[in-house]
DNA sequence: GAAAAAATCAATCACTTGATTGAATCAGTC
DNA sequence: GACTGATTCAATCAAGTGATTGATTTTTTC
């Protein structure tokens, strides 16, 4: 129970020394509690004891439990979303003539959301927003909502670009499904990791691969409406 | 607050007279609050408020909140698995000449489930089936898994002999983006219903005929080891 | 080294949760 | 009409929830 308590966050945690200050232990405690249990199935009291602080230090620093929860998204995801936005804009400034290639926009915006899980903590982060981005609660939907749409339109319209063959219907089904696919990936129930078997370090880069052959295919498949050969 | 508690749960409701019995109240009751917020997110107490009934009959009838949920998923699971178990049964006696497509064995596993989002409160169930997926109580996994684990390993097994293109690995990576499209369209946040706009009953019919698409390219895609081309 | 700010603490509030009890009521049967 | 099993009822339990308070300690600043 005391070595608990050392979990690193990010960088912030790395640098501190031994079991870091109070706000970073509560970070990292509610990061691996909310992967193990989601977001309602954690009690600020089971955070509180495995982070070893005072009961009233959560709301001291993030006043609800909810902004609990949206201090983790930002940490986690302000970082990811520059990287998101500036390979998105590599990709709308390259393509000089005609549309963008499927597969390099979903590797653009998938990429650096699995390449995370190597990071310490990242793996828990990937499922929390996995888990996250089905929760009933309004709340837990607003958080989502908010660290992500921003760079979710950027890259739906440039996915869209990449799908003439599609029209917009078949468009958004098939989005939905790549969707599901990341965040189920991301939930990872354990599935994965047996999966993988012992070679745990390699994870993200098989997961990537697999993922990206089979959303590209499914996105470049032929719609109702198209005449001759589907792009690449 | 007095004409919620006449929504039917299936044949057994349509049956029933005016406002059901209690029993068949809680289900319903259950039903539509567990789509709403989740398995968690639903108190007994507001179950009951719904339902019109005491506080001890939920436990009179069920025993547990996890018994209402169980009760939920076999009276909807049932049926379905018959279906399924029915379809997945010809495709292994129709294949004489070697494997068997993969379109035909997708539709004969997803076509029984979302088939039955037109039925009265089946669109209800859908969005529960897809939340428990990924609900991390131990409980409710539990439930999930014995409503649907023996008949997903037989389709596992026959859609594993409709893609011999792909070694092991690859074949179970591109599974989890099946069962995670599935889940994802079957939660369902407002998204399908905003798509669909008015043509609400044609629900069904059009998420189906998407999703196999999309599925079936994604799993007919080369693997590493494929030599020459994939299969129609 | 005193004043101010930041952080930590124990104690507790008001409320909700799932579950249980034992009495009261109903329905059907002989 | 009494007996019996199936329901329904009000009342309550023990435990856990997020949140708050006000005093105390630690750290920073001048």
């Amino acid at each position: 129970m005391a070595q608990t308590g050392s979990r690193a966050v990010d960088e912030k945690a790395a640098s501190a020394g031994e079991s870091g200050e109070a706000k970073t232990r509560i970070l990292a405690a509610a990061e691996r509690l909310f992967a193990e249990h989601g977001y309602s199935g954690v009690s600020l009291r089971s955070i509180m004891a495995e982070a070893e602080v005072n009961t009233a230090s959560i709301h001291y620093y993030f006043r609800h439990k909810e902004g609990l929860l949206r201090a983790i998204f930002e940490m986690r995801v302000t970082p990811m979303n520059e990287e998101r936005q500036e390979r998105l804009a590599a990709l709308e400034r390259d393509r000089s003539e005609g549309a963008p290639e499927v597969g390099a926009v979903l590797r653009a915006f998938i990429e650096p959301a699995i390449r995370r899980t190597r990071a310490k903590g990242g793996q828990a982060f990937n499922r929390i927003s996995a888990l996250c981005s089905v929760d009933p609660d309004p709340a837990v939907r607003q958080v989502v909502f908010d660290s992500y749409d921003t760079v979710s339109r950027r890259f739906t319209a440039l996915l869209r670009k990449a799908c003439p063959h599609l029209d917009d219907e078949e468009f958004y089904w098939r989005q939905h499904c790549i969707y599901g696919s990341m965040m189920y990936m991301r939930t990872d129930n354990g599935r994965v990791a047996y999966l993988l078997g012992d070679r745990g370090a390699g994870h993200s880069e098989v997961a990537l691969q697999q993922l990206l052959v089979f959303l590209t295919a499914g996105m470049a498949a032929p719609g109702a409406n198209t005449a001759g050969v589907a792009g690449a």
